[in-house]
DNA sequence: GATGAATGAGAATTCATTCAT
DNA sequence: TATGAATGAATTCTCATTCAT
């Protein structure tokens, strides 16, 4: 008797899950290009067939990776309450965001998505952007923080995209060190610190 | 007629320098990784041979090029005079560097500067790495930079290195942005936007 | 209401004729080497495991199908009747072949059978090889016919191998054609060129 | 002092030509897709590496070959004279071709140009391929003998392309054999066998 | 009979590096 | 200095075949 559909599925899902968090630990850690199929087969314990069995190149492995990463972001972010006051969001966010940090495969996911999503979303033209940025929900979450405390006047005025530029690429940097620091060596960034990047420099009252 | 020895190591020099020049480029561009030296001697127009009689292999082609790129950025840096006031300190800081990013080839050095060295001295322990800092100037400079502007009250609390590690990160980011977006659609940055990540928020009266 | 013996050995017969007219219809066009049991197995609707269930190896899967497609072509060629006047077997021998022509599996068929059996069967010494023969209906029906015919002065004379030889490759570079243009391009063969392969320059009276 | 850009190209010339004489004849015998690189390598005594310095890929080398192949074929081709009486030039033709069959690599070329050429140009709707023949000179040559045998009427009548299909796959089956049973167990054509196919079956005088 | 996961040997391809001149 | 041929190990990818259920 065979087995069923979701057996099949099962085993699928375990083994292809296995590949996906080496590979994201080790392109995390070395990089794409330098990390080769040999090592993600041996350290998931797969043969070179299977993982070709369930990826179709090197490249594909990653996007698969990448959408995960994403879709795994996209949704946590969604726990942000935008409707509050700018300054308290900003806070979660600089609060979910640091949490990430001490968490190992929390910080690669972050790292790989900010270092692949840097790439493609962040330089663009201006305000009209925001269509684009439906799909990519931190970048938006961000925008819409920042407009609404430019507009009660407690974040400094300019560009939206500068801040965010700014506060996504110090992310990436912080998370690139936490990476190749290891937790222990790695010296926590205050929250402070990265709120600063938004507030406008007077006084201001909540 | 013959050459002369210095037109002959003139003309070293170049070839040497173009290798450099190319290896900068498509190191900034593509990663060290991707870049094979095939690649890198076809654009130079120069033979394996040649390669390998200015460099010993290609980690010592990246070294060179490090080293290069280090002394460069190291000397450029010294022309921003600690003794003044720290705010135009900072600012004469933020000027030469957005200056960089309107120039390719200044843009992979900053770019390739900051890729290879946040690598390493960013993440360090805490207060005692002043030592570490004296080869590196742009950290040190910034250091000094926040601690005095800290002093006279101007600059935001907190420990100098979280500030630097934003910086930087952000200026690496930006970088990235303008080599793969190109001159043209490179929005340029503002420059109070850089600086209001040192900003204490009170008023402030030059 | 559970299925008789016979109906699952009707079943099983249907997966592995399936699986036999893929392979067939995959190898004519594109070649033994060339397609992989996975494409086979694919379009078949059938697993790697079912394939091994009814064939050793892929070059059992060969075999089987060469022996399918030998005893359906011998069994055909039966219907030419030899005792007739060799002109007209002749002329029969050609309708018989270009109607194949006239349908994709049979030209699978012709062209496998001859591919392969020209690889052993044409090039062979001389008049002795009438043995061999037997198990070669084709060949040796047309054997008996150019015999036959050059007795009765009609057939050009020569080496009745040489006019097989000839024959035969053409028919299979037909199929070869007919296969690769598919039914609508192919423009089929005139049956008296086919024919006058054979012909004594000489006037001739049926 | 480095070595001249003659003695490269004819180092270049020489390892290349080894290969593709190789390639020649291990496609000839066995197929493209059965022959590996490593087959390739090995019997042209040259590494993996220096095969890619001159090939792109397999498929490339296969490229080459056969423009090597038409090329040469094109060229000794053209020592046929058209301008005299078409039986003539046909038999000059034959003697021409069968003259291939006693040399091995000629047939190897004679084989893999056919076997290559078949495929693109021989099933071609009717009479105003010409233009399409002009690259195509051993085609065009028998089309041009075809056409005016038929019309001094010597030649039987019909679609010259039928006779062409004939004759060219009788010649690829032809150089098969040879190919597979070697100089020795080959039993040469009959050239009568092979005119015979163009031949008007009444009397004729030239 | 039937499924598809899993294996491993081998194929194609790349690339840093060495070598002869 | 300078050239580019040559190497060989490593890398990506394929595929016939086996296995557990």
């Amino acid at each position: 008797m065979p087995r069923s559909k979701e057996d099949f599925k099962e085993i699928t899902l375990k083994r292809k899950n296995t590949i996906l968090e080496t590979a994201l630990r080790l392109f995390s850690l070395y990089g794409y290009d330098t990390i080769s199929i040999d090592q993600i087969t041996k350290e998931s314990k797969c043969s070179h067939g299977l993982f070709y069995h369930y990826f179709n190149s090197k490249q594909d492995l990653l996007d698969q990776l990448l959408k995960t990463v994403i879709h795994y972001w996209n949704k946590e972010i969604e726990q942000i309450d935008l409707t509050q006051n700018p300054l308290f969001a900003l806070k979660d966010l600089n609060v979910f965001v640091t949490n990430y940090l001490k968490d190992d495969v929390k910080t690669y996911i972050l790292y790989l998505f900010l270092t692949f999503h840097l790439q493609k979303n962040i330089p663009v033209p201006k305000i009209k952007n925001k269509e684009k940025f439906k799909n990519n929900r931190p970048f938006a979450k961000l925008f819409e923080i920042i407009n609404k405390g430019q507009e009660l006047g407690v974040f400094v005025e300019g560009d939206p995209l500068d801040y965010i530029r700014i506060y996504f690429s110090a992310l990436q940097g912080l998370a690139y060190s936490r990476i190749h620091l290891g937790a222990k060596k790695f010296k926590p960034v205050n929250i402070d610190a990265l709120t600063n990047i938004f507030l406008k420099k007077e006084e201001y009252h909540v």
